[in-house]
DNA sequence: AGAAGCTGGGACGCAACCGTTCCGTCTCGT
DNA sequence: ACGAGACGGAACGGTTGCGTCCCAGCTTCT
């Protein structure tokens, strides 16, 4: 990506061409050394570019950052709804693995959500871009099901979101880099088993036996 | 607790009331600026120390946050085994998310699940301090469930593992800090009900209807 | 054609931080 | 009683990073 040579270089607008390398330079340099120790020299220098070239487009590293929450989001999930709830979870557990399961995805998910319990800025860049879509897409899908009676109609949504994205999350996240294909059938089966009990508290005792 | 005013200061021995005052400092600076950008001269203003204090105890940043980790796996989640799987499951939901709820510990978690995913030394601390004694104890707890007949023999260890501790965490570290009673209580009732459906594989196929 | 203004580079000022080394003070172990 | 050595504090050199500025070359728009 960054092979692209500019052919000519200088021109009164900035050149699209020259903002894609440097947001993928961003990105690379984002994964490898996290928010804080990525610096906007190194940036440049990855990108084979000048500083200045950031800063025409950049008030700011954060800036900068928050612009490519934007990019990362862009190869986020797409929720397709197959229209069987067990097709849809399987496509949606599956797609997550294979896409967190590019180090430089998962680090800058991981590096972004601890940032983000700390900058603002960030924080909301971050939920806007990626965290409301994806929740809003999960909860289309939860919602056709609903309307197709293969989930209860008194479904408590968010418990039944966080068991949905939380739990393929953590798997892929936590089960090393490696997402095994059996790893995704056992993950998704369990989530489709699991969601119908997803239910209003009801009453306050638990499980017998 | 950096109140402690060590009444007379200098002496032959490393005090312990120092090194106490400086890892307090070093936690309350590593949840507010993150371990990239914790600076060694903040800790040591914070602690009212020198800064050759910190570096008499450890040789680097790297090794006082190693130690550090410690410190933080102290205030882990004990797992007690009252003998019921459901008393366990609500004990244990509701300890992680008293714990977790403490803004600092939970910057300092997420944090450090970033880091280490680029530093091995501090993957390495974070994993035997923090990750595995957790995953024993909650391994504890489900055995000692499967042995009472509470749990399927043939459980998934590894699924329902990631289903108590995955999920627990992700709803506390997700759900905002305030984590409501209800939300323990909901948590927990699934976790119980779901835990018995981390079978292994069987059949490829998956739920009718 | 000509102005406008972006290009990759390099240099700069400023600030922060790391890790070390002093200092004079003070207290513990022997 | 006395030496070893930790104490808070300060300064230092080296490095790094941010954001700015300037440059000469080139390309697009008017």
């Amino acid at each position: 990506m960054a092979e692209i040579r500019p052919r000519g270089r200088g021109a009164a607008v900035l050149r699209r061409t020259v903002t894609d390398t440097i947001l993928a330079a961003a990105v690379a340099e984002l994964a490898e050394t996290g928010y804080a120790g990525m610096s906007m020299g190194a940036v440049a220098r990855r990108a084979g570019t000048g500083k200045a070239a950031l800063y025409r487009r950049w008030s700011s590293k954060e800036a900068m950052v928050v612009d490519l929450i934007d990019v990362v989001a862009s190869r986020q999930v797409p929720v397709g709804g197959a229209g069987d709830l067990n097709g849809d979870v399987r496509a949606y557990v599956r797609a997550v693995a294979d896409t967190l399961s590019d180090p430089a995805v998962m680090c800058i998910v991981l590096d972004l959500t601890a940032e983000a319990a700390r900058n603002p800025e960030l924080a909301e860049a971050f939920d806007t871009a990626i965290r409301q879509p994806r929740r809003a897409a999960c909860e289309r899908l939860l919602r056709s099901a609903m309307e197709r009676g293969q989930l209860p109609a008194d479904l408590d949504l968010d418990l039944a979101l966080d068991l949905l994205v939380g739990l393929t999350q953590w798997r892929v996240l936590n089960t090393g880099r490696t997402v095994d294909d059996s790893c995704v059938e056992t993950t998704s089966k369990l989530i489709i088993q699991a969601l119908p009990l997803c239910v209003g508290v009801g009453d306050g005792r638990g499980v017998p036996g």
